[in-house]
DNA sequence: CCTAGATGGTTTCAGTTGATACTAGTTCCG
DNA sequence: CGGAACTAGTATCAACTGAAACCATCTAGG
């Protein structure tokens, strides 16, 4: 009864091997999946607090700031693609932006479907105040790094970003 | 009140430095949380999709299995502090994993409040099921880099944890 | 023109998440 | 012993998410 209910061994015959690039055994520590996921979570859970204790927005709200002060006016389309977020999530954002005043809306010429958003002068405002406070952040987050080790990992997530999205096109090659 | 809302410079007069690393100025595609939510996504969505079709499980499910794979029998709070996940989460994820007795609960003998969950036979053969396509998954996408390349994305992304999670614990410096 | 389909955005809704409250059991201390 | 304070785990509920339905407008073909 209070016997073991399932015997294995705990670690199956086999010394931890220090720095094997092929693994052949799974070790959620050194999984990669598992590592993005877990830093992914820490680093938007301290920014998503930041800018909502400080500023009232979520990160969707800041990502769409973010973009239209640094491209300028665009469709609410435009922002999806340039944020990586969702369409519904852009029009919430957008929506709640609207309401604050810090985002405005003027109608697309040529397309009555669609509107162009652009930061107002309070969103511009808020956006200076923001930024600095956004790459204070960074700077802490990288603060271990060697300048090539930022470089790096930033060139690194890309690659690994692209092979997801190019995995997640095949047909899951089975 | 058709007019320009906001007029603001395209390019903040200065051109794009090409690998600055003392950023002053905010880009969003060179900016770090950015990025690793944005990769984090990616790997997360191909990830998710995989373990749901083939094996009905959602990736917290699987963080279990994994760990108990790994350590052996443990409990819930145990469970939270290996995988990061909230305990909420441990608690849904153990409940679905006992219905479909892939997890088995005995009761801990020390502590009645307790329990100890551990794999059945079932959930062993599932998790030698499952790792070696989560490794595959795992090879996919580190395929384009460099086993020096795979070593120091796995560092660095223990040390961007860390530092969210420093930081984290700190009255947010003002 | 006028209808059939495509497209841009919003709304709806079902599922998931995580903070908070709660229950049961334990430990500390007089 | 007998509670007060604490801890482990579960349940509840409000907020968030994203898939699918929807509405308005645009474009193409007859």
């Amino acid at each position: 009864m209070s016997a073991e209910i399932s015997a294995f061994p705990k670690r199956p015959a086999r010394d931890p091997a220090p720095d094997e690039a092929g693994e052949d055994r799974l070790v959620l520590d050194d999984y990669l999946p598992y590592r993005l996921s877990v830093a992914s979570n820490a680093v938007s859970r301290l920014i998503a607090r930041a800018y909502e204790d400080r500023f009232g927005l979520t990160i969707p709200q800041w990502r769409l700031i973010a973009v239209l002060a640094e491209d300028g006016a665009m469709t609410p389309g435009a922002a999806v693609a340039r944020t990586v977020l969702d369409k519904v999530t852009i029009s919430r954002a957008a929506q709640a932006l609207v309401k604050r005043r810090l985002v405005a809306r003027v109608a697309h010429e040529g397309d009555g479907r669609s509107h162009r958003l652009s930061l107002t002068e309070a969103g511009l405002r808020l956006h200076a105040e923001i930024a600095p406070l956004a790459l204070a952040y960074e700077a802490a987050l990288l603060s271990g790094l060697a300048p090539g080790e930022v470089a790096a990992v930033k060139a690194l997530l890309k690659r690994l970003e692209a092979a997801a999205v190019r995995l997640s096109g095949e047909p899951a090659a089975d």
